[in-house]
DNA sequence: GGTATTATTGCGAAAATTCGCATTTACGAA
DNA sequence: TTCGTAAATGCGAATTTTCGCAATAATACC
């Protein structure tokens, strides 16, 4: 994994939005760089707040907000939580498995296929650049047997606390 | 439009996981099936609250957790909010203008094609059934233009409040 | 129907997130 | 380099969302 952050492509194109680049700013971004694919709030702000101490919670909501509506990095709800990562040149998407996990990078190539058919069949133009497709990986397909129904598979949370539901997960 | 609740498939369903159908629980889908395709939790929880004054949030919030997990219902962020939707028979996928809020539904299929394709690749079962996908309409798509970079259009936030950074979106 | 079991609710407290505003500070221009 | 302007920060308050737990009520079983 390479950390593409410090990078003057990123400083730049924050000023040419309009936006400054303050140290904290700096940190946030750096943090995500270096945490890799998903990094959590809690995640970048205890490693921001490990460099400046005194920097505000708001601040870092407030930037991470920012930083992916104009897609200096890519938030997606994973798992029932917020995972954030840089957005790299390389223009890629998620297949998750959310049995084990298993994160694979799809090329954005694969995935504009399907983008410039529905193009012809409606017009429209999708523009999103970093999607999360959730299911299951080849091995969890594998112990998950033929008998693969509609509604056999549920997606497990892994960021929100899931104490109770244990006992429903098993009668389903 | 359809609403296709009450729907004693659902009650079966609920109660086929282990769940109870409590009196809060059938007003909930109640009030999202009405709704259509983008009720918020302020919506959905006033409707509940009209019929049920004494109903508590944290019930509405764990209910559509619940509900989401387990497909009865779809919850997706959109524009900075999350909505929901009743499942519905036919599945589909949301292709959703950030510019003009057109929703256009895609039958199930169309996509589908494109998971298989990835399925040959990969190996990789996507099992999602209700992905949104946002970009630009027809109409938007002509009015933006032919100049049209990787970079040239951010979307809008809908729900969340976004008073400021109205400069910024200019100079971009 | 009546009863036991246990999921679900509602409550209030806790935690997470957003907001408004005074202060600070990045950045462009002199 | 200094200065002026407006964006960004940090703070504390407000709001939203989650959580734990005692009380309630839906369901299965008799």
């Amino acid at each position: 994994m390479t950390i593409t952050y410090p990078n003057t492509k990123v400083e730049r194109r924050i000023r040419s939005l309009g936006f400054r680049l303050t140290p904290q700013r700096d940190l946030i971004l750096r943090a995500v760089a270096a945490r890799g694919e998903h990094a959590t709030f809690d995640e970048i702000y205890a490693d921001v707040r490990r460099a400046a101490p005194h920097i505000s919670s708001a601040t870092v909501y407030r930037n991470l907000e920012m930083f992916s509506r104009y897609r200096l990095i890519h938030g997606n709800e994973v798992a029932g939580g917020k995972v954030y990562e840089l957005a790299s040149e390389e223009l890629h998407h998620h297949l998750i498995c959310h049995t084990c996990w298993m994160d694979i990078k799809v090329p954005d190539a694969y995935v504009r296929k399907l983008f410039k058919a529905l193009n012809k069949q409606t017009g429209f133009l999708v523009l999103g650049e970093h999607y999360v497709f959730m299911g299951l990986c080849p091995d969890c397909r594998q112990e998950a047997g033929d008998s693969l129904g509609r509604f056999s598979v549920y997606p497990k949370f892994r960021h929100a606390s899931q104490k109770k539901e244990k006992k429903n997960e098993e009668k389903a």
